[in-house]
RNA sequence: GCCGCGUUCGUCUAACGGUUAGGACGCCAGGUUUUCAUCCUGGUAAUAGGGGUUCGAUUCCCCUACGUGGUACCA
């Protein structure tokens, strides 16, 4: 027994993890190293038939990338292993069954059939869907139905059966969650959880109580869609005589879909076109894939239901340390935006500094075929920074620097293309033939040419910047042309007339 | 259907029961940049409805509506 802050993140292995059980992570992870407490990963792979391979892998790759990293994990082990509950099959049973011993379970041998069938018996269109509870438990085949002997006829067969909790009748059951507070549930509302499956499997409602348990798990974070269990597993704990050592919860409130209705699911990404896993799963680019930094990514999940109560919105991993607080999640869901993420991406790429987005910024560029020394990348990288709100746009905003531009608006400068253009750009390239190469003496003599043949600024500006970018875009032209040198400049202007 | 949870600008949200209801994203307009983006300035837009309680309700209570979750041998 301890005071010890211990905080587990339990996802199932089915697929990739989407925004929202990365968000639950993250709460988690914050408040166990808040409270200098740890953070376990438990992998709970109690569905045999939704298991997906690589999943778990993916999970720790996740945790990895947005720094949230566990004290304690299938990979790297702990105290209260093992921490796949596939792996820890035999206690599920001993509890299982100590349970029936004490009266507050029993065993059930109805088929899925026979279930159906019940369902379909006791249908009405008041109920449309009638429970395995006090009302029907004693019309189907269970221990509390069948003798003694009966059962252990059956047992002995090794007859298929489950074990269910024997929800107790009238009893108002009642727990203290920390973001929504009080919360009362009647216990003639709610059914007899399977609590071990047929395949000596536990349900999720037995195998967290258990774990947590054994784990001396202190607090769990999870999100909304298990309020309606809880009370079950509230009964659980009380029943496995642990009821001092339960928890305290914290149901975070739902990630929403940003069009209609509904919950945020992993096949949204597809359908409306941005990400909702953090890194690339099948098919799906993930938001390190679509050029999101890390740091931005923590941030923008952060403050999907939780701020701190300024007016400040920009938080790195130590801030949320310093400043988290659960007392400040939001009970509503929140519709996640694409375009406020892409948003906090901008601001932190501006925020970064050359050197930590030169790998990333590098991969990119490869990717696109520009190849470059280190140095020149980031003299290019700190001109267009700015410019950049996802990662891949760096490609577009520096194509132009390393190569001539494949496409120029050629319409913008014929348009108002003059004989006085072509000689005043056949001059240019003649005096700067003979120009020591700097950014201010160019400008200069740019300048002193224009007056010469009694130009407009804008008149020769423009065409001299999309003949050296290929269109109306990117930092000032004399700064391009400084970095580009002279050979190359004067092979681009003009290269179209 | 039943049960739980929720409800402030289009979206994310702030506001000891007393504020011209604040900020951010987006959008619109202007400025800077003789380009575009950045940046700056301004604008747009909200307390779901109805009852209470109170000198005074965004805030507390009730009802309704709406949303959302659950109602599986899935988690």
């Amino acid at each position: 027994m301890s005071n010890n802050v211990r905080v587990r993140f339990a996802p199932s292995p089915t697929g990739g993890l989407h925004i929202g059980g990365v968000r639950t992570a993250l709460f988690g992870y914050l408040f166990a190293k808040q409270n200098k407490g740890s953070f376990i990963l438990r992998v709970e792979d109690t569905d045999q038939t939704r298991f997906v391979e690589g999943a778990e892998e993916y999970i720790v790759e996740t945790l990895n990338w947005c720094g949230i990293i566990p004290d304690e994990s299938p990979q790297n082990g702990g105290e209260y292993g093992p921490y796949r509950q596939s792996e820890r099959k035999a206690d599920y049973r001993k509890y299982a069954e100590q349970l029936v011993e004490s009266g507050n379970a029993y065993y059930a041998f109805d088929t899925p059939e026979e279930l159906t069938a019940m369902r379909e018996k006791y249908k009405t269109k008041e109920n449309p869907s009638p429970q395995y509870d006090k009302n029907t438990r004693t019309k189907m085949k269970n221990s509390l139905t069948l003798s003694e002997a009966e059962v252990k006829d059956l047992l002995d067969q090794n007859t298929p059966h489950v074990i269910r909790i024997k929800v107790p009748a009238n009893e108002q059951i009642q727990f203290t969650d920390i973001i929504r507070g009080d919360i009362e549930n009647d216990s003639n509302l709610l059914d007899d959880k399977v609590l071990l499956k047929g395949d000596g499997m536990p349900t999720y409602h037995l195998a967290v109580v258990v774990d947590d348990y054994l784990m001396k798990v202190s607090h769990v974070f999870r999100g909304e869609e298990w309020l309606p269990s809880a009370p079950i597993h509230v009964l659980l704990w009380k029943y496995l005589g642990w009821e001092k050592d339960a928890p305290d919860w914290a149901h975070l409130p739902l990630i929403l879909k940003p069009d209609g209705n509904g919950k945020l699911s992993k096949r949204d990404g597809a359908r409306l076109g941005f990400p909702v896993f953090s890194l690339q799963w099948e098919d799906n680019k993930g938001f390190k894939e679509l050029g999101f930094l890390p740091d931005a990514f923590i941030n923008l999940l952060a403050v999907l239901g939780w701020n701190d109560g300024t007016e400040e919105e920009i938080f790195s991993m130590e801030d949320l340390l310093e400043k988290f607080d659960v007392k400040r999640i939001n009970k509503a869901g929140a519709k996640f935006s694409y375009e406020k993420a892409v948003w906090y991406n901008a601001e932190w790429v501006k925020r970064a500094s050359v050197d930590s987005l030169l790998p990333a910024i590098k991969k990119e560029l490869a990717a696109a075929g520009i190849v470059a020394d280190n140095k020149k990348i980031k003299i290019v990288l700190a001109m267009v920074q700015e410019r950049i709100s996802l990662l891949p746009e760096a490609v577009k905003e520096m194509d132009y620097f390393f190569r001539k531009p494949v496409q120029v608006d050629t319409e913008t400068i014929n348009k108002k293309w003059s004989e006085q253009h072509t000689a005043f750009y056949n001059e240019l390239k003649t005096i700067w033939a003979d120009t020591e190469w700097t950014k201010e003496n160019l400008e200069t003599s740019f300048k002193e040419l224009i007056s010469k043949h009694e130009m407009k600024m804008g008149a020769v500006m423009l065409p001299f910047r999309i003949m050296l970018v290929g269109g109306k875009f990117g930092p000032g032209v004399f700064d391009i042309a400084s970095f580009l040198g002279k050979e190359e400049v004067l092979e681009r202007v003009l290269v179209n007339s």
